[in-house]
DNA sequence: CCCGCTTGCACAATCGTTTGTGCTCTGTGC
DNA sequence: GCACAGAGCACAAACGATTGTGCAAGCGGG
């Protein structure tokens, strides 16, 4: 790269000094070592045994390639190996911790095999997903770990198809032929609901997200299993949002207080709905739980400082990351839980951490992971 | 990649039916067209005219490279070109949404111009920095952005040195040697710093970040001269902490209010940094502002729902990415400014956005972006 | 002394592009 | 009728790695 003003190091005046110069290749060690390209190769790649090169003249190209600061060109290795080293990671939004953090156990879990991680960013629009996935696909990723906008998976499953395997998660889909890992959202969106429940809350606003995903058709059926547990039925006309936001939580509670001023309890579905949710309360000069009594999902280290700390469904997102990290890797057939001191990456540098203590049970292609409840002071028996 | 189980598109069978198997390669395109592998790919890369390719062969090779969907292996091109189109964006955390948005403006900025970004998340950790540095370098990124973790930039200018361009951004350092984007955080340590001086604080207590960063030097610095210009001096001793996380103003805070029980105000040098303070005051049973004022850097969704909103000066994060970014790609000789619609970007994909409004005044090394102070109700009256 | 086996390495093909150069036509002007 | 220009394309050499195969020594046994 950037070929204009380097020296190339073919054959350097001062022999022993060769401070490094940018692309030091193969063919320049081989040289300096005065053996061939094929020799090389083999000395540094550890397969000097296999293929009979002596002790000797491996140490002497290894003493070599340090000297000149070599590193193996990933491109050129890329296009004979037919592996990039490559995992496209696409999230609808990266500045959300939630997604963010899922993109750091990715990156972490698989660097210890060598693999980077090429990061898009949808802006939770399904078309820029899509030509993301088409800028990473000729980017020759080897795997994709998408949480998808919400809609129209469909080009994800042709693409999986194709050969380029694809793992979904958090915004996973209903009749999934993908695999997918995500939370247990059903078990606990019942729990969170029945904090409400429990102090006898009846008339519960929900603030849905994407309403075609999986997450928020899912958290809608454990509000629903709660609320037939308890003996009610939950009216339709509760349900108001259809996006992931703060804009969505504030549209959509604002049009629940006019529509049902009786509402005594608000259902969020994610973390900024809830924010917008907040907003919109205190602009109707409602106070929370006097008035208003709201539970949401995921937490946030702001969220015990705040002025009424909110009950949430905590999702454990690191875990969850990992397994995602986990299924990819199994999908590119590295085992993620062999000793890494193989050599599987090669001239890359040793793990950097073991990568996932996750057991992959069974051939479902649906994962979940567990949630835990945080009882807060968002919920009090609602006033009349 | 993923070479099994496709059959290859060399002479399909069914004519016209060309569903799409993984690998298509140009020569299949060309087969398949009738021509050469040369004219294919003149005739897709618009260098028609240039290499007088006859209109009816460059409409009939598009034809049939859309039929087939066709996608350039960038990998081959890579090693043809010298070019990767890829970039290193390095970070030490990106689940903090301050670094999570700086990649964020990177990514956006620069898919335009057919890069992609690969992460690296250091986790605050130098020896890792510099793992992944040598792990993006050999996957041959054409540019690298750094947020570092703070100490030793000498590796940094060495790559420099040898011709990989290197930004940093946020943690810069002194004695500059590579182009550097942060906030002016003088000026914005100084306004927070009156807040609280106005107000009648002196003894105030530092919730410092990584003592040699230049954010911290240069914050410690706004806070000097607004003490100087109130006309007292600032006590060393009230300088604690020693790295922009929440633990570090945890113990700091508690060290300070042991060893300075008078102190009235606390002066925190980035948001975990606070949140550190709060639970440490929490658990001394102290209440913000009345026992002890607090001011920090960054803003938050959450800030504005907190018990006591912080008085914060709010960095404006999305600008200091795409300035960094607009630095990042003129370093690249691309110029951000240029009309898109130019065949820079070759089967890419139009561009999503236009990349940066940003005039990249002077050749100076060193760009800030101006910064803005939220009052809000974390700072009273000194009590006694 | 010669044959054959082992050792240690070099040759060359290959991955899928881009691009400089050269070849073969067709048509035109004289 | 012929040379020549230019249009339209094919050939082949890179880019930097990996890897199957072939070739030359060295050595021992007969």
């Amino acid at each position: 790269m950037k070929p204009p003003n380097h020296r190339t190091p073919d054959t350097p005046p001062g022999f022993g000094s060769a401070t490094l110069a940018y692309p030091v290749t193969l063919k320049n060690v081989a040289d300096r070592a005065g053996v061939s390209v094929s020799t090389a190769s083999r000395a540094l790649n550890g397969q000097a045994r296999k293929y009979r090169i002596s002790p000797a003249t491996e140490k002497a190209v290894r003493k070599v390639a340090a000297d000149l600061g070599f590193q193996a060109s990933q491109v050129a290795r890329s296009l004979r190996l037919k592996r990039s080293g490559l995992i496209g990671v696409i999230v609808p939004d990266i500045s959300n911790p939630f997604f963010a953090s899922i993109a750091r156990e990715v990156s972490l879990g698989v660097e210890a095999f060598g693999f980077s991680v090429l990061l898009g960013d949808s802006r939770e629009e399904t078309e820029i997903e899509q030509r993301l996935v088409e800028q990473l696909r000729a980017k020759q990723v080897e795997a994709l770990l998408v949480c998808p906008v919400g809609v129209d998976p469909d080009h994800l499953v042709k693409l999986d198809r194709s050969g380029l395997p694809v793992v979904v998660a958090d915004r996973v889909f209903d009749g999934i032929e993908l695999p997918s890992v995500t939370s247990d959202n059903r078990t606990a969106a019942r729990a969170v609901a029945e904090v409400l429940i429990e102090q006898g809350h009846r008339k519960i606003g929900v603030l849905s997200g994407v309403r075609d995903s999986l997450p928020a058709k899912t958290r809608l059926q454990g509000l629903t299993d709660a609320a037939q547990h308890a003996g009610f039925h939950l009216d339709p006309s509760y349900l108001a949002g259809n996006a992931f936001t703060e804009q969505s939580g504030y549209d959509a509670t604002l049009t629940l207080l006019d529509r049902h001023p009786e509402m005594t309890a608000i259902f969020a579905m994610c973390t900024p709905a809830a924010i917008g949710a907040m907003r919109a309360l205190a602009e109707r000069g409602m106070a929370i739980p006097s008035d208003m009594s709201i539970v949401a999902f995921d937490d946030h280290p702001f969220a015990e400082l705040m002025k009424t700390p909110l009950t949430v469904s905590v999702q454990d997102i690191p875990r969850l990351g990992r397994l995602a990290t986990a299924v990819l890797l199994k999908r590119l057939n590295v085992n993620p839980s062999t000793d890494s001191s193989t050599e599987s990456s090669r001239q890359t540098l040793p793990p950097l951490s073991t990568p996932a203590e996750i057991e992959i049970q069974s051939s479902t292609s649906l994962w979940k992971v567990p949630t835990t409840l945080l009882r807060r002071s968002s919920v009090a028996v609602p006033r009349q």
